[in-house]
DNA sequence: CTGAAAGCGCTTACAG
DNA sequence: CTGAAAGCGCTTACAG
């Protein structure tokens, strides 16, 4: 019962009377070890609480059970979402989960990469959209390049540009087709978007699969029904503000973010513009407030944690596959009260 | 440039045309090398991308850099914000996290913790309120104890009752008192409270503090106004219900969660009481959707993220202090329109 | 089936 | 100041 301060296999394999071998073999369950020996070691580890050192077992592995998560930020209800997908799926496989946050700076996404390297993680998940940034994208793909070759998988979650990896998305494009779609379909013809910096691609590609629908059913989207702002709260509320100096005519608005979504309910309510009564608006994500607010939001459901799940059952799956293989999980589209039919209704 | 797959110290240092010991010597900063061979050394490593194999580094030196961080879920807007306060301060310290969520299987959680004596963390960070279950308590401090026995340090962020570990925390029982201070300060005197389950303790507090100012006011809080449900949305939203049947003369209810508080302003709205026309609410925690809410929801502010910063600078702090040392970090009454004063004003 | 031994990639006394 | 060597705690061919 007086156990040393740290109890090494050689501790057990001792108390076992057996060789550092044979107990290794019986706590990993290889090779075939006689009954008597087994119980005695599997007895002696338990008796001395055993926990076997994961760096000497990476270390004579040359492998590790940890997958690297680098994210942009925490905080970002998108990525809470996905990394707990993430650790879901870890926890199944018995993989540890190691985070790192970028908060932004994309100088220290390639450092977390290169420290990764180090740690032998046996995955990196990039969480969370990119940006155009050749020389950027150059050196991140050589740290990315030096961490594949030593035999790392890479899995983006979100979609990322000029990046040399596997990628499991849902379809931001797509996802703000049918959200247009279903707008139309409630009979609104003129439409306002608050779209956030082009900069980032996925929000681009929502005001870009917005407008397609619009336009194939043969809707304007005129530049001064576009209001840029960040993705935030505060860019909805300022953006919103905007419009409703020359948006006159518009029945429904659409926002690249619900958070922008939180901040355009804010900004109209401000000015007196009764959502749904006077104006609808939808959101994109589904944040876990969207349906608490007032009104409830309409908003495209993102899949985030089932696309944390998929991400880690792509990048340890066996088998490298070839490279830059694109993954889509489909959102949905999630009528709620901010979104009211208009007056002429149904076409 | 045509590295092998693997770079090592030993590619370095042969490189560099010196020992490993020299090369290890000028990465990190240690002894003092004689200028030129330094410069050697480090383009070398520049060269080659070296990085350092942390395994075997943390098993050189028989620790590592990493602190685990166990909570109950992510996805909880009070673990998020603390983590992102851990993170923080970790990235500033060059430390790495690694995460471990027991999904609210209290056994998980002394796996996990054996998992991170596995480790060899540097720290443990318990995020999180805990509960009573002397059984579970007995276990989980054997496991703590194997731990810190091999030098690890481990502190928890809110209180975790029976448990022997430092404790960094926000006075649940403290800011229910001042919350309730602040109500009666404007007017209120009848009040109704939308508690938690009785077995977690930091909603206890919250309870008990916000009676206690209630008695100290000379004011009544008869069980029939006090109104338990699970500490989310649906939980604060049948709580409310069940309120509404038997509540009347009541003025200003107090959700011990900002979950719960969500949950009751869509029943109160449901059954067309207005908020704050008719009744006054408050929440607790200050997610960050609170000030989002219509109306925006009075609360009390967790200082979620000091907390969390606090923690880390605790755990990697030298020298040993005592066990079971509590450090408080205040919250504060955040008044936003959920709240009005009684028509009797202030008195 | 079992054990002695080498090796994983570092760090760090210990000599020189 | 520098290097050869031992050691950190495991795993895994390689013999027996």
């Amino acid at each position: 019962m007086t156990e040393p301060t740290r109890v090494t296999l050689d501790d057990v394999a001792q108390a076992a009377a057996v060789s550092a071998a044979t107990a290794s073999r019986v706590l990993n369950g290889i090779g075939t070890v006689r009954a008597d020996l087994r119980e005695r070691v599997l007895a002696a580890a338990a008796s001395l609480s055993y926990a076997p050192d994961a760096h000497a077992q990476a270390l004579a592995r040359a492998s590790s059970q940890v997958v690297g998560v680098i994210c942009h930020d925490l905080a970002d209800p998108a990525a809470t979402g996905v990394v707990r997908g993430i650790m879901r799926t870890a926890s199944e496989l018995d993989l540890r989960v190691s985070i790192s946050a970028t908060f932004g700076d994309p100088e220290r996404e390639i450092g977390h990469v290169a420290a990764m390297r180090g740690q032998r993680v046996r995955a990196i998940l990039l969480v969370g959209s990119g940006f155009e940034d050749p020389a950027w994208q150059q050196a991140m793909n050589g740290e990315l390049g030096r961490y594949t070759a030593g035999g790392g998988r890479v899995v983006a979650v979100g979609r990322r540009p000029g990046l040399n990896v596997d990628t499991v998305r849902s379809g931001d494009r797509t996802g703000a087709r049918d959200l247009a779609r279903t707008l139309v379909g409630l009979g609104h013809r003129d439409f306002a978007v608050l779209a956030g910096p082009p900069a980032l691609t996925a929000l681009a590609d929502r005001l870009a699969g917005f407008r397609e629908e619009l336009q194939r059913a043969g809707l304007p989207l005129p530049p001064e029904r576009i209001a840029e702002g960040a993705p935030n709260r505060d860019g909805g509320y300022a953006a919103a503000h905007g419009l409703l100096a020359s948006g006159a005519g518009v029945t429904c608005v659409f926002a690249v973010t619900d958070e922008m979504a939180v901040g355009a309910l804010a900004a109209l309510r401000h000015h007196g513009v009764a959502v749904p009564g006077r104006m609808s608006l939808a959101g994109f994500g589904d944040i876990p407030f969207a349906q608490d607010l007032t009104p409830s939001l309409t908003t495209l459901a993102l899949p985030l944690e089932d696309l944390g799940r998929r991400a880690v059952a792509v990048a340890v799956r066996s088998g490298h596959t070839r490279r830059n293989r694109v993954e889509r999980i489909a959102g949905h589209v999630v009528l709620r009260s901010s979104v009211a039919p208009t007056p002429g209704g149904r076409r």
